[in-house]
DNA sequence: CGAAAAATTGATCGACATCAATCTGTGTGG
DNA sequence: CCACACAGATTGATGTCGATCAATTTTTCG
């Protein structure tokens, strides 16, 4: 019974959209729905999109699937510092230095988009709406995310099952019923917490009559996405 | 006894420094350490540069002094999600929406650069050069940032004072004796804590040497922000 | 089926929140 | 100038939430 991955989503619904668009990625003659791009790729969930302080080559959107980005401790331990849901794009920070910060970890089975970064940075020199594209992606990937793991550990749960539904909604998916997409050690990291933790404020949750639980899938019931 | 602000700074350790000189707005024929820019903005602690959702129509970067980025919980309660220290570009957020997404607030005697949006709009089409000084810009602040209310209070205490230290220096400031620029209630809430921790941290720090504090005038001993 | 990983549940302990009192420095008006 | 008020900071006492330790149960997968 393992859960299906999270999306596929449309191209429209993606934050690369409009910049894979100028690229002229997406094939001509495309008719609604899914589209093909240039390069897709896909790794089995475990499998490593890139590497922290690897030369970066590519941006990369996440069509299917969930990422997660690591931080590696002083000590070791791995500590996960964002989670990137279908729509997302990953490694816009590598644009300057050509390097990537941080390691970046399929959750589950994941497809995604690459678009090479010297063929944008060819061509937003010479297509002038491709670089404003990239302004106001870049733009709004730099605002300054309110951090899950604040308030009471009830609070932290609550706030990433929120999180998560509000993603998928704006995405086009069920912002009501999916999966966590993954471990309860993987959340509890996440939210600077114990896995025990996690587990007791989803059963309590459940109790409450806010969501059903069966494993990693969810169905909201007095939560609301929207709210 | 009120500690001066942090700063100021020189201009070629902002990181709008590119930008703005790409936009012609350094006077000509500067003569090293401080220069002219084009719109110079200051504000008393405890002034707001802006208001959530407000429309945006300017960057800033920081010259002199400390601002806070605030979120306001559903409840009314301040949350203070990032700290702006000299040499940081606030605002870059809004290059999309046009629209700020969170009230910045002056912790101190704050001295800072304006660059009208508008200017910067018109200038990339024609300015490829600018184009990518912007895309350096926008693309170092997408970076997802280590949180520093995770750990132990303990932890959060030393890492908000070390990150202090690590960012002064970059700057050419003494990362090794400065003033922490706030309250131990914005502390407090930078940290996800209560000001009776950072107090007790703050003295047991103290009590073992690592550091010398006197009200919000700290000098690391033990610490080292190069570490 | 059997082994290993993930998740749940219970019992105990410790770190930090909370409540409360005091101390310190700063600015204000008499 | 000094008395006073007030905000910020420190310190102590107590309670509580979540970490930790431990035991099962459930799920996954070879």
């Amino acid at each position: 019974m393992s859960a299906r991955p999270a999306g596929p989503i449309a191209c429209r619904s993606c934050d690369l959209h409009e910049v894979c668009r100028l690229c002229g990625m997406i094939a001509i003659g495309e008719s609604g729905g899914l589209q093909r791009t240039g390069a897709l790729r896909t790794l089995r969930a475990g499998t490593r999109l890139f590497r922290a302080g690897e030369p970066a080559h590519s941006l990369f959107s996440v069509r299917q699937g969930m990422l997660k980005t690591v931080d590696v401790g002083s000590e070791g331990e791995e500590r996960i510092v964002a989670i990137s849901t279908p729509g997302d794009v990953i490694g816009t920070e590598a644009f300057g230095t050509r390097i990537y910060k941080h390691d970046v970890i399929a959750v589950q089975p994941v497809v995604c988009c690459e678009l090479p970064l010297s063929l944008l940075s060819d061509q937003y020199t010479r297509v002038r709406e491709l670089a404003s594209a990239l302004i106001n992606l870049l733009s709004r990937a730099s605002a300054p995310r309110t951090p899950l793991a604040r308030g009471s550990s009830r609070e932290r749960v609550a706030g990433f099952i929120l999180d998560l539904a509000r993603r998928f909604e704006k995405r086009g998916l069920d912002g009501r019923r999916f999966s966590l997409g993954m471990t309860r050690q993987e959340i509890a990291s996440l939210l600077d917490t114990r896995i025990e933790t996690v587990s007791r404020m989803i059963q309590s949750m459940r109790r409450d009559k806010q969501i059903e639980v069966e494993g990693q899938q969810v169905t909201l019931l007095s939560l609301s996405p929207s709210a």
